[in-house]
RNA sequence: GGGAGCGUAGCUCAGUCGGUAGAGCAACGGCCUUUUAAGCCGCAGGUCCUGGGUUCGAGUCCCAGCGCUCCCA
């Protein structure tokens, strides 16, 4: 290549369009017009034929070369266009596939080309990133081509593709390379592109609503607002260590003390236990805070955050199927209908056959079931039965679970009426947990006995970085007002937006433990 | 944490009872101006995840480890 005097990594380039917007602007009439006067001026070497055509100049990489000698077909990809659907073709094929526009085609004319077109045309491998620039006309077969009148090389790929057909399809390659993953499979860009549209509906909501959006420290000298095991980092510059944050909570109601009426923040969290199907180390919440609010606001909130997440999901991907269903799995989803609501207690009877005020039978029940019962409270026994109740959430209704026993939420408010009962839910979706309210405590001295509760509990290992906050509660003590608070697990609410079912699969760049090591 | 499965050429995968390491695609050299996973001819490509063990002989059987996936807690 280079010794043919050309540049095999390219230059800037203006006046690029996308391979969708390339597939729109071809124009029938100027391709009839076109072919007519080809046709007319047969036989006439030396006639001028108008051509009205509209020229564009993309940019994609190579997908597949079709070499014939003097004529070359290439198909072009970019990150608006996926592979061809062909009938028998039996791979599955995503709603996010279904709405891309098909990979380019573009013809190479040994004649038509300008050099060095051809030749370069002739150099390329699959894989490699060309810019051409040609008229749009259609084929016999009657597929919208880019007749190059120029191709230049972008940049040359020298590793090896994929396979042309089966693709990518190693999970852990498609991880760990996710820049091949990308053009190979695109499915993973559409995720990532709805995904940062998603984000941006949930910003904009949470803006029209008022709320103020912040950045508090990801590196914290006390890692609390959540119970996980933090990760450990030091600061040599002051001789100390520091933690990484594990949630942003008591800095966002810090803020509330100080004046601020409604946050909230995107927070990547960091924790240091174990990896699966759900959790990453380190992953995103959105945290929401509401003076005056109490969880009932927040009910609202989420209930419309998530159902304006489906109105976008839907608009883009099944923007022919009526209503607000999106699926999961198996699982048929309906977003437009009201969330359903179930108490803590409604929930344990529906699922155990018994109500949890019933002592004597949660105790012969818990040890049944092979829970130790001597000497722990009712209440812990309820809470330990309570987790065979979850099941009888219909995972394809949304649903708000409601009003804990109080013992079980030391930092939640109660009820006026009923001080047993917590002010707090979560919401379920899709079998998943996506967010937890609350109704805050704002009572300095109750959190104080709480955080001296919580330390007395604990054994030594957890002792190393679980410290009393002396400073928040110093802030409560300045005064905040009641109000309620929200998080959601926004990597959960990706994968059941886009039916995806691990956690990897939102995320570009998930954890994977080092090769060779 | 428990259970199951997978790991073979750059990619997707075969590999029988333990007996010389295979195919398609990609790459490389040719031919071809309307192809649709193009086709045809030729050529080349291996730490069979790693380390032990059994055996005359191991991709295959056994043990341990590593990585990934799935299911369960």
């Amino acid at each position: 290549m280079r010794a043919l005097g050309l540049d095999p990594y390219g230059q800037r380039t203006v006046g690029l369009v996308t391979v969708a917007e390339a597939r729109s602007r071809y124009d029938e009439k100027a391709d009839a017009a076109h072919q007519a006067a080809s046709a007319a001026a047969k036989g006439n070497p030396g006639a001028v034929v108008a051509d009205g055509r509209p020229v564009v100049k993309v940019a994609g990489r190579v997908m597949l070369k079709r070499d014939g000698g003097k004529l070359m077909w290439l198909q072009v990809r970019d990150h608006t266009s996926g592979p061809a659907r062909e009938a028998g073709d039996t791979r599955a094929e995503t709603a996010a596939e279904r709405a891309m526009v098909k990979d380019l085609q573009v013809a190479v004319s040994m004649k038509d080309c300008a050099a060095p077109g051809f030749d370069v045309a002739k150099l390329l491998d699959l894989g490699d990133v060309v810019v051409v620039t040609g008229p749009l006309m259609k084929t016999k077969t009657g597929e919208v081509t880019v007749w190059a009148s120029s191709v230049a090389l972008a940049c040359k790929s020298i590793a090896p593709p994929p396979e042309k057909w089966s693709g990518l399809q190693d999970t852990e390659v498609r991880y760990r390379r996710r820049y091949v993953d990308l053009y190979a499979n695109p499915e993973t860009m559409q995720v990532a592109k709805m995904r940062a549209m998603l984000v941006r509906e949930i910003r904009g909501l949470l803006e029209e609503r008022g709320f103020l959006e912040v950045e508090t420290p990801t590196l914290q000298t006390l890692a609390g607002g959540a119970a996980a095991r933090p990760f450990v980092t030091h600061m040599n510059a002051l001789s100390i260590d520091l933690f990484m944050r594990i949630a942003p909570e008591l800095y966002l109601k810090r803020l509330l003390v100080g004046g601020m009426p409604r946050v909230f923040e995107w927070s990547r969290n960091f924790r240091n236990e174990g990896l699966d199907r759900s959790h990453n180390p380190e992953f995103t919440m959105i945290e929401l805070y509401e003076a005056f609010g109490s969880y009932e606001t927040m009910m609202e909130i989420v209930e419309s955050m998530v159902r304006r997440c489906a109105e976008r999901v839907k608009r883009e991907w099944f923007p022919d199927e009526p209503g607000l269903v999106l699926p999961y799995g198996d699982l048929k989803i309906d977003y437009a209908r009201p969330f359903e609501k179930v108490t803590y207690e409604v929930l344990f009877e529906k699922g155990l056959g018994f109500s949890m005020h019933d002592a004597a039978r949660v105790r012969s029940e818990a040890k049944k079931r092979g829970h130790k019962v001597d000497g722990v409270a009712d209440i812990l026994l309820v809470n330990a039965l309570f987790d065979h109740a979850e099941g009888a959430i219909d995972p394809s209704r949304p649903t708000f679970l409601m009003d804990y026993p109080a013992p079980l939420c030391p930092l939640t408010r109660s009820k006026p009426e009923r001080p047993e009962v917590a002010e707090r839910f979560e919401l379920f979706i899709g079998g998943m947990e996506l967010g937890n309210a609350y109704t805050e405590l704002n009572d300095p001295d109750v959190q104080e006995a709480k955080f001296r509760e919580q330390l007395a509990g604990i054994d030594a290992e957890e002792n190393t970085f679980r410290n009393f906050d002396e400073d928040f509660v110093y802030a409560l003590k300045v005064g905040m007002p009641p109000a309620g608070g929200l998080g959601v697990g926004i990597d959960r609410l990706m994968m059941l937006m886009m039916n995806q079912h691990s956690i990897r699969d939102v995320l570009l760049f998930p954890l994977m433990r080092p090769l060779g090591s």
